[in-house]
RNA sequence: CGGGGUGUAGCGUAGCCCGGUAUCGCGCCACAUUUGGGAUGUGGAGGUCGUAGGUUCGAAUCCUGCCACCCCGACCA
């Protein structure tokens, strides 16, 4: 293996694949557009999920599980959804092979055709709500908040690891309520949970905003978002809510009586984030060394690394190093401690640099001899010299960990800030687009058409109208029509 | 799916124009010396040249199909 990344400055995009592969993330697959994801990078992304999980459960949803494959005629159902994912859909036609006659190997049997032919699951709206048809009666069935964690294919042109893949972990809330209003309070919920977990887990900020009508979830109503900045300039959707209306319950027949005793349809959310996660924590924070990752996402928070001659001293490195390990554990904080002697300290500190590994405790005969550690951490690579008689080594790294989190969300919302630029006109508009990208916050005169002409023009898009934003009168910066408000435009992931 | 490019050992590559059985570096294995930022020396192993055909006495090299990956578009999370 050649030393050294691609430098982001160079090639951001080349940088990003090297380090997804360096970094044992995920690689490609035998299979088009699919990854694999590897040890180190599913470990992240478990992290992910038990967090996430946990904060879904704590608003009172449950996790189900709705199968994989959905008959061709549940999609055809609702119309803008069928209109949305029929250019990205795997269907299965037959359930049987058989040996070729010429010998040649297997091949499908066409005697084995199905009846009515299988999609697998681009998302699962179709199969869930014609199954809530049998659940939901009455408005004491409501609300029903389900969750699953799932895989989904949606069969993808271009592929990048992570970004997007043909098939692709995540995890799709579908819930179904008595009253729009309360609908909606679930849409905005689920979409600050996910903002919640962005920015205190991942380090990383994000706008809270809405969609516009081009943007929007295919069968939504309304599509609420979180979108963060990458460091290349580009903005990257992080995940998405959506108010599905009544939509799904008229397409599958959702009805409930309710307490006035009238009937009426049940109103819907859905709301997912994916894999594509892993993508934006990478993209995020990493720097020309490798990985760098939020202490609250790492799977190894600290390793400790032995520097020793001979035997001898390793064990009587050992010794404290197993010490602090017990510290360290006790409060909760994953450490490993790397004594292989099959590589040599420096190999060893590249590596967890490389991996990003938000902790490096260094131990050699000089710190036994003296009491203290070299601690380094990898956001800001820099090192001090602690010691061991100065306080509690738990302590030390547990406030330590804290302050690179912050430090790494600082960081990301300094440059968010940074990239983010007001623009008064079409030629700055398209200026700074050009030279320095990030978010252009522009008023736009609220049409479809204004905003595709943008697109074609510029290939930036409306990332969203965001929530915060102050209502203030002014011009589309394409148009001169008058606007009521700035929205973000960037170009996107 | 359109346009361009690349595919040679685990990884990165030379050779291809001009056909004669494959170069170098990293990594791997063994031993020795090493160990505070990717160690050094000596010896060694490892290749259906993406794949399937074709041309030829002979193909990594020329021709055709297919596959994969990368870049640029269209599409999308």
């Amino acid at each position: 293996m050649s030393k050294g990344l691609p430098k982001r400055s160079e090639d951001y995009s080349q940088w990003y694949n090297e380090l997804v592969k360096r970094a044992d993330l995920a690689e490609n697959s035998a299979v088009r557009g699919c990854m694999v994801i590897k040890p180190y990078g599913y470990s992240i992304w478990e992290k992910m999920q038990a967090e996430l999980d946990r904060m879904f459960k704590e608003t009172g949803h449950t996790n189900a599980y709705f199968p994989l494959f959905i008959p061709k005629s549940f999609l055809s159902k609702e119309a803008s959804h069928v209109e949305g994912f029929a250019k990205e859909c795997a269907v299965v036609t037959h359930y049987r092979l058989k040996n070729a006659e010429d010998g040649s190997g297997v091949i499908v049997d066409p005697e084995a055709k199905l009846e009515e032919e299988l999609i697998v699951r681009p998302t699962s709206e179709t199969v869930i709500w014609s199954t809530y048809k049998n659940w939901i009666q009455s408005y004491r069935d409501l609300p029903l908040l389900v969750n699953q964690w799932a895989n989904v294919v949606r069969w993808e042109m271009r592929t990048r690891l992570f970004l997007r893949t043909a098939e692709f972990l995540w995890q799709e809330g579908h819930t179904a309520h008595a009253t729009a209003k309360e609908a909606m309070d679930e849409t905005m919920q689920m979409m600050n949970v996910y903002a919640q977990f962005a920015e205190e887990f991942m380090a990383l900020p994000v706008v809270r905003g809405r969609k516009t009508a081009n943007e929007r979830f295919a069968g939504a109503d309304d599509t609420l978002c979180i979108e963060a900045m990458m460091q290349d300039g580009k903005a990257l959707q992080a995940g998405t809510s959506h108010f599905l209306g009544q939509n799904f319950a008229k397409a599958f027949d959702v009805k409930f009586a309710t307490k006035e005793g009238g009937l009426d349809f049940v109103w819907g959310t859905s709301w997912g984030v994916s894999t594509r996660l892993m993508g934006a924590l990478i993209m995020a924070h990493s720097d020309d060394n490798g990985l760098v990752l939020p202490p609250k996402l790492a799977p190894t928070q600290v390793v400790i690394v032995p520097i020793y001659r001979g035997e001898g001293e390793l064990e009587s490195i050992s010794v404290k190093a197993k010490e602090i390990m017990t510290e360290l554990r006790k409060k909760g904080i994953s450490v490993k401690f790397d004594d292989r002697d099959t590589h040599k300290p420096g190999w060893k500190f590249a590596e967890y640099e490389l991996k990003g590994v938000p902790v490096r405790i260094a131990m050699g005969p000089r710190d036994l001899e003296n009491g203290t550690i070299e601690i380094a951490r990898r956001d800001t690579l820099t090192k001090e010299t602690f010691s061991l008689s100065e306080m509690s080594i738990g302590e030390k790294i547990s406030s330590l960990l804290e302050e690179i989190q912050n430090s790494i969300y600082s960081k990301a919302f300094q440059f968010r800030t940074e990239m983010t630029t007001e623009v008064n006109s079409w030629d700055e508009f398209k200026k700074v687009l050009e030279e320095k990208g990030g978010f252009l916050s522009a008023h736009w005169d609220g049409t479809s058409e204004t905003e595709e002409k943008i697109k074609e023009l510029t290939k930036a898009t409306i990332r969203c109208i965001p929530l915060d934003r102050k209502e203030e009168a002014g011009k589309c910066i394409l148009t001169g029509n008058p606007s009521v408000g700035r929205v973000y435009f960037a170009k996107a992931y």
